[in-house]
DNA sequence: TTGTATGCGTTATCAT
DNA sequence: ATGATAACGCATACAA
């Protein structure tokens, strides 16, 4: 790899020269810049980053940790930052830390160690110390805590719109999924939709989950038709355990919407290929994961951020696992 | 940010020795040894890696670059990848290419500028001088080229597979789907497939795609069927487009496997909990990710690597988009 | 067993 | 307009 220089010595000047060159600051004669490039070209010469980054005490580098990229909700968190990262130069280092407090906390050590300049985290504890001493930006992404840079979509209110058109579809056996206990999306939603239950004095079950993994979901699914035969209304944790509720109880001969309603949550991209496609709140997810690194970026550049925290809003999107409801007027 | 200077100064001795302590190298006294020990705690020292990856010309970050993290296949990978390498104190820097060239051979400048010992990629062009010109180790991952470091799984027998069960299980009526042009085992597959078909002098349709988007399947899943009504069994380039066709086969009342049989590629996550559940050729995502980084490191490391090109087994699983074959014996 | 000094490749300060 | 040089934080060769 050549070096600065190397590339002095070709061009004849001083690696103080080159250096004005390529960063454009300071004067420099057309002449020797000429020179200077074609030297750069010559030697196809790419300045180290790494002594940039030991110099400035500061990196083109961000932490990225996500709980799981196997979870088809992150990778569309995942690339929409990296897209929006990409397109301000910025590159990422990426981690998953399972929700796992030590997993976790050795990732922002090492992003720390490798100077990133930002971090953005999907972590259940935000006020942890490992962030609160953080001298660089944090972005929380699909979580949250008072007053921090933030994008999320509020959980709890999902769950009530969850619950409300389960409702006004018919639905008056339902069973909830409660996510796992440490995921605070998870609880949100579930506090949201038992909420609205609650208020309209309408019994429900509840099964309790202690993960968003594929294969345990099953698991779960055979216990809700289990133990609540008669559910007539699912309102899942997410869309994997929603697809999964959905397989069982087409295997079990169910039909659904019309025996059993399902509203799941997040919109992950296969959500419209089930059969019958599957009813969901949804989180946009790429915009959040834009954003998140928009909002990031603004933070390492020292702009004045007005909006810190952006909640980005839960739709309902009605798809075929839930019975249409009549047009009024 | 404590220094391996204020350590030294703060437990009163030099750097060099701080140095051996936390490199264990060389002699240090037990006593001092503690001393330092003591001064690293109290101050919260960890060495900056930057510093270190200046002096060593070489880092523990590793470059991760993959076609598209939003494709189900790749976050078994990635994952895989990520196990591997956290567990060997490696990270990584990733990026998506979108197949793209221009991005690939930035992403690779950059993990280059960033001192990364090696890199993973899923290229379609590992003869590219952006790989060739490389003096760290490159493994190429779901994608190979002659006496290279790989980890793939061969699409050809895979694509031979799928017609080989298609055809004993009586479809005659075969639309094969074919994946983009300018991604290499899509393309494996596909001449795999229609090997086997030629062969056997059983006629097929072909339907071209360009991409493996989850909006743009269910354009091809309807042009299928509308070009080839009569198509009985479908060889899908993945399990994405697999889903899709599935989806649109059941919106025009078609019975599956009774009427059209369907085999996959890739056996993603969902593809159990899909109704009924999908057919595929499975290729082991995780463990092929995990074995491209335990070969990298290897070769990181110096070690004599016997056997740098590893194919993982494709496999038939069998399941419910495929009619059940009798069993003799 | 421990310390001093040098260099890794940059950027920035200060001369010239 | 350009060059010499210190400094970023660390690891190592060499001296003591």
């Amino acid at each position: 790899m050549a070096t600065i220089r190397d590339v002095a010595k070709h061009a004849g000047v001083s690696v103080a020269t080159v250096s004005r060159v390529i960063n454009e600051t300071g004067y420099v004669h057309e002449d020797t810049r000429r020179k200077v490039e074609t030297a750069i070209r010559e030697l196809h010469y790419t300045p180290n980053e790494v002594a940039r980054s030991l110099y400035k005490r500061k990196s083109r580098l961000i932490g990225l940790l996500l709980p799981d990229i196997t979870n088809p909700f992150f990778p569309e968190l995942a690339r929409g930052v990296e897209d929006e990262m990409q397109a301000n130069d910025f590159r990422i280092i990426f981690g998953n830390s399972d929700e796992n407090r030590k997993k976790e906390k050795d990732y922002i050590q090492t992003f720390v160690q490798n100077n990133v300049v930002g971090v953005i985290a999907s972590t259940n504890h935000p006020d942890n110390d490992t962030y609160r001493k953080l001298d660089i930006p944090v972005v929380f992404l699909d979580r949250t805590a008072d007053n921090r840079p933030s994008v999320y979509s509020d959980g709890r209110e999902g769950g009530r719109i969850a619950a409300q058109e389960m409702l006004s579809r018919g639905s008056r056996k339902i069973t909830v999924i409660k996510g796992p206990k440490h995921i605070r999306p998870a609880q949100d939603r579930y506090q949201g939709a038992i909420d609205v239950l609650s208020n309209e004095g309408i019994a429900f079950n509840v099964i309790q989950t202690s993960s968003y993994s594929f294969t345990e979901a099953g698991t779960w699914a055979k216990e809700l038709f289990e133990k609540h035969p008669d559910t007539d209304g699912v309102i899942a944790s997410n869309d994997i355990v929603a697809t999964a509720v959905l397989h069982e109880a087409l295997r079990l001969g169910k039909k659904v919407p019309d025996d059993v309603q399902i509203i799941g949550f997040d919109d992950i991209p296969l959500s419209t290929l089930l059969t019958p496609s599957l009813t969901t709140i949804r989180q946009p997810a790429y915009d959040m994961g834009r954003a998140a690194a928009s909002l990031l970026i603004q933070l390492i550049e020292n702009e004045n951020v007005d909006n810190k925290t952006i909640q980005m809003p839960v739709t309902f999107t009605e798809r075929d696992t839930t019975r249409k409801v009549e047009q009024h007027g």
